[in-house]
Formats: C-alpha cells, structure tokens, sequence
DNA sequence: CTGAAAGCGCTAACAC
DNA sequence: GTGTTAGCGCTTTCAG
C-alpha cells in the first residue's frame, strides 16, 4: 500500500528532516533546545507529511489523556449549553480535549457508575447538576482524578455554583422595596436525581422575609413541575383563592416563571399590574417574555469549573476542596412593578395588603 | 507508593486471577473462546482492583479510537442540544465516546481546519452546520475518515439533513388552503459561515405558489437578523407597509417567527385574525408561543447521523456519499387562521384577497 | 543540542 | 483454551 494509506507517524516526519524520532517529539512540543535550524527543517516535514499526532501514544507514556470530561443530564438545555460554551475555549486554549457523557436515565446513569468509563480516559471530571448519592460520589472519589461539582455545592468536593441565597435574598428584597408584603414563592418540583439549588433560593427567600419582618407564611409557598402546564395553574390557583392572596411571586426558575406567565395572561390577569413575579436565571426566554429576574452566568461557571479544571490537573497536590460561588444581579423588567397601580394614589404605596383588585380589562 | 496510587493494568488484573494478559484481554472483550471458569475469576480479579481499560493502549494497536467527534458553531442551541441527545445513544450503544469541537468563531475554526487534532483521534466526524468553504472540505475529505455533513446536503458527501423544500412546500399549502393568496417569506439573515437551510425552504415556498397559480412577488419576501429585533420591526414593517399586504407570512425559523409574534402583538396587530404566521423547525418556543410551524426533529436527525457514523465505521468501503433525509410534518397551532375572520361570513373566504381589515381590538 | 534505547498498556499472531 | 512474543507511536532517561 502506498504511504497515503496510512496517517504517517514521528519516524517518518523523522526520516524525511533527517533527525531522530525524539528529536521531532521535542520539537513539536516546542522545547527550546532545539536548534532553530533543525525546528524549521522538521516543521517543514511534519507539515509536508500532513503530520498529526497520536495522543493515544502520546498519553500512553506520560499518563495524561489530554481530556476533560463532562458528565451531564441534557445537552438540549440552555444552562447546559451555555455551560459548555464558556468551558470549551478554556479547554481550548489549554489544549484539552472535550468529552461528553451524556447521561439522561437512570439506566444510562447506572452504567456509568458502574463502569466509570472516564477511568483512565480523562484528566479531569466535571459533573453537572446531578444530585448524586453518597455511594455515587465515592465512586468518583476514586477515580484518581480532579472531579469538580458544577451548578452544585459538594461537600468537601471542589465545587462551582452560584449563590443562590444571595441571589434570592436580594431578588425579595427587590420586591420588598417595591411595597410588597404578600410574596408568594414557586417552587421547581425537579425531577429526582437531578439537583436544581431549590432549597437554597427558598432559604434566600425566607431570609429577605424575615430580616423585613415580614412574617413566613408556608401557604405562599408552591410548588410546580416545569413541563407540566396543568400543575402550574393548580399552584397558580392555589395562591390566588387565599384569602389574602400575595401581589408578588419569586418563581425559582425562568422557565416555570414563563409558564406561569403564560397561564396569567391567558386568564387575563395582568402583570405586573395584579401579580408582580420575578424569576431566576436570566435564561434566554426572559428577554423575551420581559421577566424580571436574578440572571446567573452559566457561561461564567463554565469558564470557571475549566479554569478550576486546568488547575487541579497542573498541581496534583493543590486543595481538592475549592468552591468557587459565582454572584447573581438582579434585571428588572417588565414583570415586577410596585406594589400599587399607578391608578392608585402613590401615596398609599405602604399601605395594607390589596384585594388584589387592579385594572379590569377584556381579552 | 502502594499501588493504590496507580492505575491497575491488565497484568495486574491477570496476575490477580492466575491467568495471562491476553486472556484478561479476550475475557474482557466477550470472546467465546475463553472457558466459564477462567472468565469468572477474570471477571472478578477485574473488579475487585476496580480495573478500566485504556483506550489510548488499545487503540494504540487497533488503530480504532473508539472516538466519534462532532464539529458545532454553537452548544447553546436547541437544534446542536437536541441533536446532540439522539446522537448519544446510538454512541454509547455502540461502546463510542463523544468528543466535542466547540468552534464558535473564525479564529477556533482556523486554528481547526489547520491542526485537524480530530485526525488520529476519532473514528469519525459529524459537522454540524457549518457552511464550509471547498477548501476546508477538501482537508476534511483527506482526514482518513468517514465524515457526516449534519443538517446540510453536501454533494459528493456523506450528509443527514430534513427535506427544507418539501417541508416549505407544505408549508405553503397549508397557508394557500387556508385560502391566503397574499403570503410573505421572512428569511434568517444568518452569521455568515453557518447554513440554514434557507434556500431550500424559500425554494418550497416558491414550488407552492407557482402549483397553485400565485403570481411570484419579490416585495413578499424580506429578511431580518436573528436577534436583532429591529431588523425583524422593520421587515415586518416593509410587508404591511405594502400596497397589497400580506395576509399570511412563512418565517424560516421558528425563533424569528416567535420575535415577529412579539413585534406584532407589541403593536397590537393581531395574529392570526389580521395576520397569519408560520414557522418552521419546531423549536420548544413554538409551542410556548402558539406558533404553527413545520417540524423537523432534530434528535432524529442526530440519531440517523450516529447511525450512519457507526456503519461507516464499521464498513471502511461503503458508500461514503450516503445522504438520508429526514421528513417533516406540519404542526398547526393558534397562528395560522383561514383568510377570513370568523366575524365576516364564512362563504366569502375564497373571495378577492382582503386589504387586511380584521377585528378592530384594543390592548 | 541530538540520538539510542527502553517501555507505557494493550492486542494480534502464533504456538502449544 | 491459553500463554508467548512482538510491536502499535510516542516520550523519556541517559549518553555523548
């Protein structure tokens, strides 16, 4: 067979600058001792040859795989998405490989762990948004590789997240400065396995509440199943029929926080002007349903989980527990106004709770 | 150093059940020939270390990467995510891994065509969307692989992608039945260097209105920029602005199509009394929206792909200029309308084309 | 500054 | 059925 055949190898990038096999190995990888004479004459070749190394042989004898991998739910996802595309020019730049398990179900999920496939296959671990057990954990703890938590604080684990406390905390503040006292909170009833930072956003909400002196009330808080309209106007209707229903509602994720859009304006009940409600995440959706909401940057806690990556593959030896918390801002749109109609005199503006009684209007 | 410190090989697993490395090797990879007694003690040797296997050592000597890559502009995206999920399956079915190159502007994408680091180190590669110059083809071509042009056709190539002309076919015919005659085309004005099918779907768009005796009118078919929403106000405002406007409006993409429901809801203009509109993709904002659209199933598409991937790997001289593609199907929702609203007399709605009066209605 | 030699962990002939 | 042997294509001592 004619050399075409068969991808050419160092030797024969070797043969044809007229050097050793080693030499060309140090060359490509820019050591400084090579003589700027032989560099050119082996650049030459190698770019002749169409060269292109073999990382298997390569990793073979240094033990490094030259890949980081992702361990994630759903690819189809903006966070996930947006995750990846901060995390790849990093990964870029340092010359690593991406890949992907993408593991949607439980059986999919069992198999990785069972057979824990980035073994030997990868430099480091990056495992987004799973809410593992603890047996699953000590699975990766022994993988002998950096892992590192994404989207989730773990425990003694190195980990990126953002501060969903803070983040909520400030979003309640931002609707208590508006004048509302009744705030009702949706929550994201997550698909199990699957970690979705709820309780923390609750905690934030709770403390905003609190520190107000607003007093907790557990039936303003509801939960909904993102996906399942009919679930979203029974939480919906819970929180309207109460007796003093809330003129504001934090919804713990965009796209639930839309969909409860969705479900108001379809009963023609206005927002902000009757029900004032923020989200969080600052997904690409609530641009265009001009939701108010704490943004996140996923993109930012891509980049970050990458450059955490890079680090605990350079240094071995460095702290495997470091959390990075990212900050989360407050965008406010259209969705979230003060408490009263501008129909209202503003002077009544810290007044009691409304009946909830504002612009009457048709379809 | 313990050897818990290192990675356990094939020879300590062979060492551990008394055998030899090879038959480790062969008893690992399901060949028949080994004896029950023999696999058993293997199997459990293999386990109790908690033994992997390099791929970079066996593919070293296979020549087989156990690698498939993918080449995509863009991670967040529902079209990338969702067909990133059907590829996934078929992967992992077929004992592949997944490596990702993100390439997001025309510096990564230099750098790529130029290293080519997906030679040597994957068994095949996808590329998804790119609008490749021939000259980057043609080092594409000589990579010694099967390459798969995803959601695009390319002549001479191996290529998945949906039927755009059938679909903007049927697409038209749904708004020609539902007796509009006056019916705009917006076109994506896309990133230059990424495709979009738009050719094919305004060629559909055409093929219908000249079967069904609509004289073609170049003022029908404007364009706009996706995410930039002042281009979409203006197209849309050029087509109603027209002397005869239309009545209905077939918008390439389902995500333009959603910024032109936006615009004309903003405006008060309503759709679909006043104006009918049609997308096309299926994207998850559709139906968030209401939107009637022309589905493709991008999960499909990226099933199809995997598959295609795998028998070409399998089968190095078969036909590597395969195309399939996929179908589409219409999906009627709450945009499209027959011509005339309900208000006017039904029996008149294959009358002369209206000047556009609906229901008069304020916000 | 460069070359020779050894070997990374595995698989594929080939013996037995 | 199973073991032995010889590399796969690189990097890394170690000489020089």
């Amino acid at each position: 067979m004619s050399p075409a055949q068969r991808h050419p190898t160092m030797a024969d990038v070797a043969e044809r600058a007229g050097v050793s096999a080693s030499t060309v190995s140090r060359t490509l990888r820019g050591y400084a001792s090579v003589s700027a004479e032989v560099r050119e004459r082996v650049e030459r070749a190698a770019r002749e040859l169409n060269f292109a190394i073999s990382r298997q042989a390569a990793s073979l004898v240094t033990g490094k795989t030259g890949v980081v991998a992702v361990l994630v739910p759903i690819l189809n996802s903006w966070f996930v998405g947006s995750a990846l595309e901060g995390l790849g020019p990093v990964l870029r730049a340092a010359g690593l490989e991406l890949v992907v398990y993408y593991v949607p179900d439980m059986a999919a999920r069992a198999d990785f762990f069972e057979r824990l496939p980035a073994r030997r296959n990868a430099d480091a671990l990056l495992v987004f948004s799973f809410d593992l057990t603890e047996e699953e954990s000590a699975r990766l703890d022994d993988l002998q590789m950096p892992v590192i938590y994404v989207s989730q604080h773990a425990e003694g684990r190195a980990s990126v997240y953002v501060d969903d406390v803070a983040g909520a905390l400030g979003g309640t503040r931002h609707l208590l400065n508006l004048g509302h006292r009744r705030i009702g909170f949706l929550r994201a009833i997550g698909v199990s396995g699957f970690t979705f930072s709820s309780n923390e956003r609750l905690t934030g909400y709770r403390q905003a509440l609190t520190e107000a002196g607003v007093p907790l009330d557990d039936d303003l808080v509801v939960g909904a199943v993102l996906g399942q309209d009919r679930t979203v106007v029974e939480a919906v209707g819970r929180l309207l029929s109460l007796q003093q229903p809330p003129t504001a509602l934090f919804v713990e994720q965009d796209e639930l926080a839309v969909a409860v859009l969705s479900t108001l304006r379809t009963s023609g009940f206005d927002v902000p002007e009757r029900l004032s409600v923020l989200g969080f995440d600052d997904h690409d959706i609530a641009r265009w349903a001009g939701l108010s909401t704490i943004a996140q940057s996923p993109t930012d806690i891509g980049r970050a989980a990458g450059e955490l990556a890079c680090a605990l593959i350079e240094t071995p030896d460095a702290d495997r527990e470091r959390h990075i918390v990212l900050p989360t801002h407050l965008i406010p749109r259209a969705s979230t106004a003060p408490l009263m109609p501008p129909s209202a005199t503003p002077e009544e503006s810290r007044g009691a709770a409304s009946d909830g009684r504002g612009t009457a209007s048709g379809a």
